[in-house]
DNA sequence: GCAAAAGTGTTTGGTATACACCCATGT
DNA sequence: ACATGGGTGTATACCAAACACTTTTGC
């Protein structure tokens, strides 16, 4: 695809993409002073691809994809994302669109439509890198990446925190029943700091937002501890304030939807 | 510029173009009920264009414009809210992109990258319409809108009230200087609902963020009101916490950046 | 009994809200 | 003097942080 000379091209419109931060809790990253104050804990792992072409060749860059008329943009996002990671999201929402000339760094201009994901807990699946070209790497020891990727990962980050009061959010980071003890360790690598699990436990069980399973977990060989989960009331109504933040789909839908767009018109 | 069949369409990218929520503080709007019990007051208003193409032609919209490959996103959406308003942004700063196939309505498959901006005050601008085809709106009595741009004016207003607290913001609503009265107004204006304007005064005034001018101000013929302004601690740095919303830039520079942007490759 | 994790109690300080009240000014 | 908006005081309630303490389990 040709597409004339330079100053010709300039007044074109951009080149389009989606992009995704993958994000999935993982066991803590070893070599890190920072998480031996902060409990045994776990931490944020990040699935990144190695580029194959110019510029930034051999860099590690975010998983993404084209746009295609016929996918909204969370169908071609969630296209992308499965297929570097063969994994589900288990949530999927927008987080911003970059579209600054001077990022694409001597190629051509590219506006990314940029998505973050949560994807199922990957304990185990770590070491089986499907591709070699694909990789993990904890949030708090990312390599350097290409294009202005590390502030994309950055504010997928800061968006995290900002919601992981959301039940919909957490829930899909430490599953639908819990120990409020497992909860609290997935805030704490949310957050990337400590936090006083004493006011943690009533302000969770205060919020009346959590219910009671009847169920007991005994982890090691300690006092077991009791199993809540979230009321339906809670999972049910989107408790958020912004109207665009309804995103949490069952994607299991979103991939019928995939299938139903491919066959309108 | 033919494209083709439809099912060949189906696979090329969809059209890219950039819309804008202006928002400026005017009067109260008349006729509304529900700005009698909060105070005298402003509200917010906004321009629309009346479409002049199906589908929903005749209907009013947001101003958009198209995209160019030396353009920023931000610079693109700049020239949009000019070529209607003719007016300059004093803020500025992305809001969405919407890119789901069923929005067009019948038209072609469009991806809209949703800025917001705030404009100055428009006391006297709002009766000489410029053009038949643009007039500006109260917030809370809009027209039925082509698309889903009445969702997204929603979600503008929703951002604004989310950052009404930061001095950015909300200095290019009310200026540099103003009474803590005046404040008050504005961010009942923004808010939709009265605020206590006792505890409004203690509240910014325990906040630091204030200076006192050592000038007064008065209105009517009553006691006259210090003038306050933002310090220039708060105003310099960004307090805010995530990376993506350091667009609070002076829009005269980026106009500098546009002609750069031009002569620039 | 002891270690380790689960779970509770209590104190302290800050902040939001409601509302009564005083102050300065022009007419 | 009095109406009007500017500006202050105060009581209540709630919420977050800090941290000492008790309980339950396996060894």
């Amino acid at each position: 695809m040709i597409m004339g000379n330079v100053s010709e091209r300039r007044k074109q419109p951009p080149q389009v993409g989606v992009s995704v931060v993958i994000l999935a809790l993982g066991p803590a990253s070893h070599g890190t002073q920072e998480h031996a104050r902060t409990s045994a804990g776990s931490t944020l792992w990040i699935p990144l691809v190695r580029r194959v072409r110019q510029p930034f060749l051999g860099q590690w860059a975010l998983p993404g994809g084209g746009l295609r008329a016929d996918h909204s943009l969370e169908q071609s996002a969630y296209v992308a994302l499965e297929s570097t990671t063969s994994l589900h999201p288990r949530y999927l929402e927008q987080l911003y669109t970059f579209g600054d000339p001077a990022r694409s760094h001597g190629g051509l201009p590219m506006v990314s439509i940029v998505y973050w994901a949560l994807v199922d807990d990957l304990n185990g699946q770590l070491g089986q890198s499907i591709d070699d070209n694909v990789k993990w790497f904890p949030v708090d020891d990312l390599p350097e990446l290409a294009f202005d990727h590390g502030d994309i990962v950055d504010y997928a980050l800061s968006r995290l925190r900002g919601k992981i009061e959301y039940p919909q959010i957490v829930t899909r980071l430490v599953g639908e029943r819990f120990t409020l003890s497992q909860l609290h360790d997935v805030y704490e690598a949310v957050a990337g700091q400590s936090i006083d699990l004493a006011n943690f436990r009533r302000k969770m069980l205060a919020s009346g937002q959590l219910e009671d399973t009847g169920d007991k977990l005994r982890v090691g060989r300690n006092r077991p501890a009791t199993v809540y989960r979230y009321t339906m009331d809670v999972l049910r109504q989107s408790t958020w304030s912004d109207a665009r933040d309804r995103h949490d789909f069952d994607v299991r839908e979103t991939q019928d939807d995939v299938l139903s767009a491919l066959t309108t018109i």
